[in-house]
DNA sequence: ATACATGCAAACATTTTGCTTTGGC
DNA sequence: GCCAAAGCAAAATGTTTGCATGTAT
């Protein structure tokens, strides 16, 4: 089950991307949650923010945009601490390792998944579970809810052969 | 994150159990699907009925269920062999292991869990994501569709402390 | 100047496989 | 008797940590 990133060049210059200003914005929440601005933070954010979809840890290392050549503990570690401060998620896929993913306010996070190829595509739908999650949140006590909902299945390309 | 069993004793003859007819079921489906009826195979579907959630695979090779003491390797395989014929089903939750569950016809697995202590309860209520699914399943052109959907936070129990 | 971040290497945890022997059918 | 399953042991994979050094603030 293939999983490496494909992100598009982008000559490290983060101010000439398209979503330049997303970076920015990520490493200004990085900032304010305590982290200091690095090379490899800044790297990372960029990867995950142009990738627009989960990614794992080797995806990240290996992706060849991280200009510094950053270790994989060092990514290890910005990836957890990112995590901590809620900058991005992380995602129980069914893969061995776990996905990481920017969040971007007010933007759903589903996704569907091909059993065979390991495609990840995100799911831009209206998401019916908002209702029932604070129903949930309510019978169960439960503080800091939030869901996951992955749809698994075979994509039409596998299916052929 | 815990995440070992806690299986009621039960006194290694499966037709004395309560659930004796789920695991005769599911061991039959089993042996439909071209499995040997062996110790180890009884031994495993008998564990996943008790536990009626969903187990790691260190979970049941160290249930104490085991009579015949049968090795990981060998779990792990039956357990492999027993999801790609759909008698269980894999989870991907957010811990380091895969969760393996049993497969109720016409029963609903949504789970609640808890981030702190790991402690992961099955919710018994109304998905709301059929209807999204057979849409989806129409829409993308993908074949054999489901879903997983889990929620996640903090239970009341660790939030006190 | 200080505390946080990095690199490198090593430890861990879990899954996965190879090969021989055992046992279901 | 034949082929799948079990047992044992080792390899593979991915995560996590310790410690000395570098660097943002």
């Amino acid at each position: 089950m293939p999983s490496h990133a494909d992100i598009h060049a982008c000559n490290h210059v983060h101010a000439q991307c398209e979503n330049a200003d997303l970076v920015v914005a990520a490493v200004e929440r990085a900032r304010e949650a305590g982290l200091r601005r690095t090379r490899a933070l800044e790297d990372v954010l960029h990867i995950l923010v142009e990738a627009h979809r989960p990614l794992t840890l080797a995806d990240v290392a290996e992706s060849g945009q991280l200009g510094s050549g950053a270790d994989r503990a060092t990514v290890y570690r910005l990836l957890t601490r990112l995590e901590e401060r809620g900058v991005i998620r992380r995602l129980g896929l069914h893969d061995r390792s776990a996905y990481y993913t920017m969040v971007f306010p007010g933007e759903h996070n589903d996704y569907l998944i091909c059993n065979r190829c390991g495609k990840i595509e995100r799911l831009d739908i209206a998401c019916p579970v908002e209702a029932l999650e604070t129903q949930i949140a309510q019978q169960s006590g439960f503080a800091s809810l939030y869901h996951e909902l992955e749809f698994y299945g075979v994509c039409p390309a596998c299916a052929e052969a």
